[in-house]
DNA sequence: TATGTAAATGCACTTCCTTTGCATTATTTT
DNA sequence: AAAATAATGCAAAGGAAGTGCATTTACATA
């Protein structure tokens, strides 16, 4: 089962919901599914993004990636037109500067807009 | 009833949500608090915050505030010992770069960590 | 191979929050 | 004052996250 997850979710380029998943595995239970990508977050395997919709939408994290708040945060970008989010890898979050006395430990950079596919269209 | 509801956001520092709202005037239904809210948001006088607790938080525009991405995107903090979020109106979101193909139309940052009220104490 | 233990699954249910429909009341406009 | 418009309250729907418990499956070891 959780490999079969494992496996849909890395098919996917983009990250997906809990509902999308269930979509796909019509046979397990919601619970099953919920509490397999919930082990993977908890073991840095896949990644909670909160796109701003309200749902939350997981992703694989990146290969080598040990969700360290230093280096390998991302940026996501929520597509209002197409309603999927995908991870900019390759676009780190600059560093952010807080003010006096504030302990910053872990940063969500959401950038909403037209994504490539939908802009070309 | 909205003049109440202003006075009330504007007093407050932090962010609220509806439940904060439906606390603070008992007496008032839910639907009116919520859908009043609303209005406020529709019209640019209240911005919404997902600081990623999974309950919407609302906030009073700044004075001026138009809402406009280019000049008005300042980051959110939260803080995950109080609770509470708080706009840091001086911080503006940096230069965001989005791959081709890409139109970024808003940007959410949200950085969470302790607040300088719980980090002194 | 039998069996005991631990992990994984499925069902039902709870909780929390957002949103809407509809009837009622207040307010404005003509 | 009557008509039109807006605001309020009640109830309920809807979506999503999370939990408790019983059952099944897998695994290791005697």
């Amino acid at each position: 089962m959780r490999l079969l997850i494992y496996k849909f979710l890395a098919e996917k380029k983009v990250a997906v919901t809990l509902s999308d998943t269930e979509n796909a595995f019509v046979k397990a239970d919601r619970t099953t599914l919920y509490r397999t990508i919930k082990t993977f977050v908890e073991n840095d395997i896949v990644h909670q993004i909160d796109d701003g919709t309200g749902t939350i939408k997981y992703a694989l994290c990146e290969v080598g990636c040990s969700c360290d708040i230093k280096t390998d945060l991302h940026l996501h970008f929520y597509c209002s037109n197409c309603n999927e989010t995908v991870c900019l890898t390759d676009h780190k979050i600059p560093q952010i500067n807080v003010p006096e006395g504030f302990i910053s430990e872990n940063v969500n950079l959401v950038v909403k807009g037209i994504c490539n596919k939908c802009s070309s269209m």
